[in-house]
DNA sequence: ATTGTTGCATAACGGCGATATGTTTAGCAC
DNA sequence: GTGCTAAACATATCGCCGTTATGCAACAAT
């Protein structure tokens, strides 16, 4: 047992997901990659179901890593458009693989397990924590807490998945339609629109502060 | 040209999609159904996408129909509530339909064109009517009235599509969600709380009436 | 009657996931 | 060292897939 050739495999995988799309994984095409033979797929992963199925816990971490690195500011509704931005931008970024991990794109009869699918509802444990700072500060009215967070994470998912499926078309596309999106909730959360507003607004500009150093 | 074959091979994919999935579809299992040979398919369709570029229309054409067969009540945040409702329950009897509609579920190859999806987009002319009417009747904000139909429709298709890929488990499944999460995005459309839950349970009310004859 | 076209059956091709069957390698008791 | 065992991997094969090529019967037009 290679630790190495596992990785690879993955790492390969992955790679081939996120440039060519779920066609382009197949036992025969992985193993000319990594240099070895289709069998090391059965030997590591019992078959090309478990192969898709460790790229996709990959896919939660990676997930998780990018909700969990997002700073928090004073303004946790700030913070709450925040997360959105870094779900959002996650799953543009890996097109394919936000697919496979919750639309079920029925790759060769792979299909998630209920335990595959515990890995992607810890992606509340974020946005639960941020609805609940922001009922603490008084800007969300004081609901049910999980309820406000499902609701965020599925306005921001149907958003995604519409924008991934090219049915949001300019000029109103995701990009367009994902502040007022936010706004909206956060409004129907019990937040005042003038100050969802700002705070969105202040997310975006926060964001955009952050990244004009790299792209110059 | 048969124009029987034609409608026959249709309906044998759609209910081969519908009770067994995507991956039940093949060209030999569906002539073999249709008592022909797999060339059929080819002659009529051009290939496996066309039969289920097919299927898809079909799909659009129902849903649009579900719809459209939302008669208007007195109430139009309560029609909003009811066309979600047709929506949603529209999804979940066609899971696998909705699937490829909306996710891109890859099934060998297949994808839409621009102009599959512009039939999707239709789905939104319901909504940007009942939208509308919500302004007229000062039930909702003077705002952008497609921002607003489409962040009905975003939230809508996200909690279908978790709520079919198994994300939302009980207690807070979909069916607990779908009215909070209706509430929340009307009040950040304009409406009162009160009222629009009102409605929104005005309008459950209503379904639950229409049904129990059925029922009974 | 002949010709061309259409509709579909049959057979074949390349590729897929999966399995069966070697073959090679690695670890280990002695 | 030798011999044994088990794992890793290669090769070949099976059955299924979408697709294409080929053949053939029915029919239309001339």
């Amino acid at each position: 047992m290679d630790p190495r050739t596992h990785t690879v495999l993955i790492e390969i995988a992955a790679a081939l997901l996120a440039t060519e799309g779920p066609q382009a994984l197949s036992t025969r095409r992985i193993a000319a990659e990594a240099g070895t033979s289709t069998m090391a797929v059965y030997t590591y992963f019992g078959g090309m179901s478990g192969l898709v199925r460790e790229v996709v816990h990959e896919g939660f971490q990676r997930l998780e890593r990018h909700l969990t690195a997002v700073r928090s500011t004073s303004d946790p509704v700030a913070d709450m458009a925040l997360l959105g931005r870094a779900y959002r931008m996650n799953a543009l970024a890996n097109p394919h693989l936000y697919s496979v991990m919750f639309g079920g794109a029925s790759l060769s009869g792979f299909s998630l397990t209920d335990d595959d699918r515990q890995h992607g509802r810890y992606t509340l444990t974020s946005v639960v924590e941020c609805v609940a700072k922001c009922v603490a500060a008084g800007r969300f009215a004081d609901a049910d807490v999980a309820h406000v967070a499902h609701q965020m994470w599925i306005a921001t998912h149907g958003l995604v998945t519409l924008e991934l499926g090219g049915y949001l078309a300019a000029p109103l596309d995701g990009e367009a339609l994902f502040e007022p999106q936010l706004v909206a909730l956060m409004v129907g959360a019990g937040d005042r629109p003038d100050a969802a507003t700002r705070s969105v607004r202040s997310s975006r500009r926060r964001i955009e502060r952050e990244l004009s150093p790299q792209a110059g």
